[in-house]
Parts: C-alpha cells; structure tokens; sequence
DNA sequence: CTGAAAGCGCTTACAG
DNA sequence: CTGAAAGCGCTTACAG
C-alpha cells in the first residue's frame, strides 16, 4: 500500500493541514517541521495521488492537444514535434496533455473528443489547421484554449504562430542576393493562413527589389487549392518550368512541397543548384536526408509547444485576459539546395 | 454547475446508490427507476467527475505509451500511427493514453516518465525497441506492460509483434517468382529483433527456391549496425552494386531503407524495376509518395495499437496470466518498384 | 430491488 | 505557525 498524507502526519506527529501545506509550498510551516515532513516523506516514498488532489481542487490536470487526422497520420511530423515540446514544459506544472484527432467533417454533437465531452480538461491546443466548428464549440464552453500556427481572419484567439511572412521574406531575399532574377513560388491551398502568409513574404521580398514586371507573378506561381504534398510540388515545377523555362529559383510553401520541386526539376534535367535553386519552409526532418539536402527556414517547433504551454497557462489562471498573439521567429538554413 | 449523482438521485426520487448501479451497469435495478434515471441523467447532461471515480475505485484510467524518442522524433511515423490504434480502441472504455518520450540513456532513478513516478497509469504499451532498463523496472514494480513490436531474447513478456519473417519471405519469394535471381538485402542493426526475423524470412525463401550458392549472402546483404536511414540504404546500393552488378532485386528492412536504396541504384544509372527490383518493409506514409512507388510489405498499424490494447486490458483485469504474444500478419503490396 | 453510511485521499477556510 | 473538520463526487459492501 503506498503511503497516503495521513501516514506522513501520523509519523511527523503533525495534522494532515500541515503536510498538505508543505506539499503545496504553501502558507508559513516552521522550517523545521517543514524539513522533517519532506524527509520523511521521502524517506517513505510518498506521492499525492492525483484524483483525490484533483478532486479536492476540481481541476483535472490535463490538457487537451487536437489535431487534424491528416496531420497526423500523413507525412507532416510538424504538429508531432510541437506537441513534443509541449509535453516537455507540461512536465514542470504536472499537467498530462492528452492528445486526439478529429476529422474533417466535424459535428460537435458527434465526434467531440473524449476529454471534452467529459470535461477532462483544463484547457486545449489546437494544433494547425482544425474544424471551425471546434473552435466555436471551445469559445461558447469558455474552455481556456489556444490555436497552435493557425489563425481565423477576423477572429480574435490566443494563438501561437510562426513567423511565416518575415520567414518568406528573408528567404526570397537571399534567393534574390544570390543573383536569381525568376523566382517561382509552389504552394498548396491559401485556406491555410500561415501559406497566405508564406505568399505575402515571397511577393514582397520580389517588391522590394523590383522584380516583379508584367506576368511576373503569374507565370512564376503554381497553387492548387489542396492539402500540400510532394506530389503537388513535383506537378508544380513540370508545369511552371514548361511555362516559364528561365526559372532559376523556387521557393516552396512547404519542404514536403520543396521535396516533390525538387523531383520535378530533377526529371526536367536541370541541376540543383546551379540552375535552379530551392528553399523549402519547416525543416522537417526528412529535409536534411534529402537528395541534394534541402535548404529551408528552420522552425523551433519544441518551442512553439512550449510557448502555446505557457500561453495557455496564462490563460488558465486568467481566463478573462484579453487574447494575444505570439510569434515565433526562425531562421533560414542553407544546405544544398541553394547558395 | 454541473449536475452531480446526487443532483440525479434528488431528482429521480431514488439515492445515490441507486444512480450510481445504473451508471456502472452493475446489480439489478428495476427497469422502470432505470429508464427514469437514464432519462434524467441525460436531460441534466450528467457527466460523471473523473476524478472522484478513479478516487473511489483505486484507478487512474491512464495507460501510458512510451517510446523512443528517436522513433517519435525522427522519420518513422510508424509508432505516431500504432499510437492513434490505441487510442482509438481505448475510447471504448474510457482510457486515456499518455504518450511520452524515453532517451536512450535511460536510468529509472533519474528519466522515469511522470506518470510512473507518480503513478498515474494502470498500465503501459513500450513502442518498438526501448531501454532494457524500463522493461526491467515495470516488471519489479509488477506493473501491467506490453511490448509493441519489440521482444527480448530469451524473456517472456505479453508482446504485440508484426509477422515479420513471414512477411519477409512472401516478398522474397515474390520477387524469386518474378524472375529474380540474386536478391540483396540491405538493412540495419540487427539489435532489433524485427529486423533479424525479415533478415531470417529473406534468407529463408532463398534457402526454399535453392539460391544461396557460395557467397551468394556476403555478395549479396549490407547492414549497418546503426538505426536504419535513407542514408545507410543509398550507401548500401552503391557498394553492394560495386560488389555485384548483377544484382536484380533488393529487399531492405523498411521503407526509409528502400528509399535511399531506390536513389543509390537511380544515381548507378539502373532502372527500377526493369533492371533492379525493390521492396521495402511496413508501407509507411511516404512510400506511396516516393518515385517510383515503392512495393511493400503493408503493416496493419492502426490494427497493431488495437490489439495491443485489448491485450493490456486483458492483462489489467488478469495480472497474473501468463505471459502471451500475439502476431500480426502482414500483406505485400506491389506498386511501381517491383512486380 | 433500493437506501444509509462509510470511505477513497486530498485541500481549504476557519479557529486558535 | 498548526489542528480539527468539512467537503470534493463518486463506489461499495451491508442491510433490509
């Protein structure tokens, strides 16, 4: 039988009160009965059980993390590693992040997650881009909840999100200081924001030097509105390399995108990078195993879990708080895809 | 305020006792005080406190999954798949999966998981290879545990395995009816049972059809006694072409393998699968994706997690059962890289 | 078939 | 600075 509180009070000859309160660092206890309690606690190997403490408190000490069945199940790992880096700081509170996923086609009624339905959680992340509906239901329940690197146009949500625009930027930017003059962009559905973003980035990088003239854009640019995949991207550069044949440079939505460029370009015979540059977004882990290795903008994503823990700590504790945004900057990385 | 079970039994006219034997679908309650019960439960939108449920049964209703951190964080997604099985199979009854990370240097006193520590789990699943020492220290503490596609030598723990050497001979013997007739393999540590038990049905099927002649093996097989990569399988073409250029077929431990054999023998100048012939091992996400598509052996991983659940429950309810393994039969998928 | 009561192990005002 | 007591919401023998 594990030890209980009451064990630990009988043998430092205190009252329950007492433990508790050095349990939860709270209130004054003498430093001496303080340190003869975590002795012997230790000494008897105590740990609070975690229902009663939860009971008592009514809290349930979990968090909840959904995501897309997609994103989960196909090649993105993305939302994998930041849940990763939440699970990391929800150790130092003590919280357990249950993860779950839902699909697409998402009623309430039907398909809430468990732990919603039963109230087992203090607050949620959404990771990426999830059923509207979802997000509704979570703000009419007042569930402290934050959206991870995905954004509602007019909303106004705790959210944590990547620096997608300054990171297109830089990287069209370096494309453009290297002396590549077309610069093609392959992407997937604009319905994702942090694309949009990535768009933005690219346009404006072109702005900012002058290059965009005439067609500029459209003969440089392949979007499908779809989920981003390599296929997409090597469809993507076939198309635009037959369109527009004096491409020397591509930036991509995303490195699973930038991953099927790259297999387009290599099939049109032309080399990498001499002839045609490309940089990804993400840094995936695959990148790096690439053929040649792909140069793409580095996100810290244990650090946006670890921010969207923070945040939705801060929440937690402040429910009324008015909502904020944070940003999370990165960083381009040069491999072999470019120069 | 949510409504509790005493709300209900105030409500219904009955006591507490009573509600709480139709919620648990215990002892016999006249069908009639059942029925109004139900009925009103619902109108109220009761949900049961977890908290004070586990409370009074002695239960956490957690089940922890553990795995490598290498295997989350890297590219096999295989265990992030396992992992939504399990998940799955446990909303049936009311488990919440706690997923989590081991290093490899992994020392119970200092990295044991939280909810060990703390004991907030009435079981665990150890996803594909984990350290020694975890195994050992759920075993002491008599904690119910089952092994996913993992097993140790010469010990008897409840294990979930795919069928490996079975799988692999049916590939083989596949390509040895297509024609094929010096078949690599190319593979990685042989630490894993899983990857010795393919290497066995590889060598097997050859051994069946009469093929292994002199060196035909040494000639014929490259492993690596490191994690498996892409990067150890485009090595592994490329010497084991240099070695023998007569090879047709290369069977490889996995899929992340076969994809960087399938680069090496494309940068050889060979064809795929006219001249050289590849399959891989588990089909996971990007397999379909890769050019040309790769053939392989289709491991049922949502499958894997659900039968891994319910044996853990059976183990849960029945502690001192002895110990079983059951095996999960696998399929071989022939898409563009074989035929 | 149903009720009264004790108990699960903690926390938290409230006294002192 | 510390103790006594009530309470969190459920389950489970035990009576009847």
């Amino acid at each position: 039988m594990a030890a209980t509180i009451k064990d630990i009070a009988k043998k430092a000859g205190v009252s329950m009160s007492t433990v508790s309160l050095v349990l939860n660092r709270k209130g004054y206890v003498a430093s001496e009965t303080k340190q003869r309690i975590l002795s012997i606690m230790q000494q008897m190997d105590y740990k609070p059980l975690r229902s009663a403490r939860k009971l008592a408190t009514q809290k349930t000490g979990n968090i909840g993390y959904i995501l897309w069945e997609g994103h989960f199940s196909e090649v993105e790992m993305f939302y994998s590693q930041v849940f990763l880096g939440m699970e990391y700081a929800a150790r130092k509170n003590d919280h357990y992040i249950l993860l779950t996923t839902v699909k697409e086609e998402f009623d309430p009624k039907e398909n809430l997650p468990r732990f919603l339905r039963y109230n087992d959680v203090d607050g949620v992340a959404l990771a990426g881009r999830v059923p509207h509906a979802l997000i509704e239901y979570l703000d009419n329940q007042q569930l402290p909840f934050v959206l991870i690197d995905y954004e509602l146009p007019g909303k106004n949500y705790n959210c944590v999100k990547i620096d997608n625009y300054n990171g297109a930027f830089r990287a069209v930017e370096n494309l453009i200081n290297a002396g590549r003059k077309q610069i093609a962009f392959v992407g997937g559905t604009f319905i994702h924001p942090s694309i949009k973003d990535r768009y933005r980035g690219y346009k404006e990088a072109l702005e900012k030097y002058n290059l965009i003239h005439n067609d500029y854009l459209k003969k440089n640019s392949y979007c499908e509105d779809v989920e981003t995949s390599r296929a997409i991207g090597e469809k993507g550069a076939t198309k635009l390399l037959k369109k527009n044949p004096a491409i020397d440079a591509v930036f991509c939505c995303n490195d699973t995108t930038a991953m099927g460029v790259i297999s387009g370009i290599q099939k049109s015979g032309k080399r990498i990078p001499q002839d045609i540059a490309v940089i990804g977004f993400d840094d995936i882990p695959p990148a790096k195993f690439n053929s040649p290795k792909l140069s793409t903008i580095q996100v810290p994503k244990l650090d946006i879990g670890k921010e969207a823990y923070k945040l939705l700590c801060e929440i937690m504790n402040n429910p009324s708080r008015a909502p904020q945004t944070r940003t999370i900057s990165v960083d381009l990385i040069v491999r072999e895809s470019s120069y």
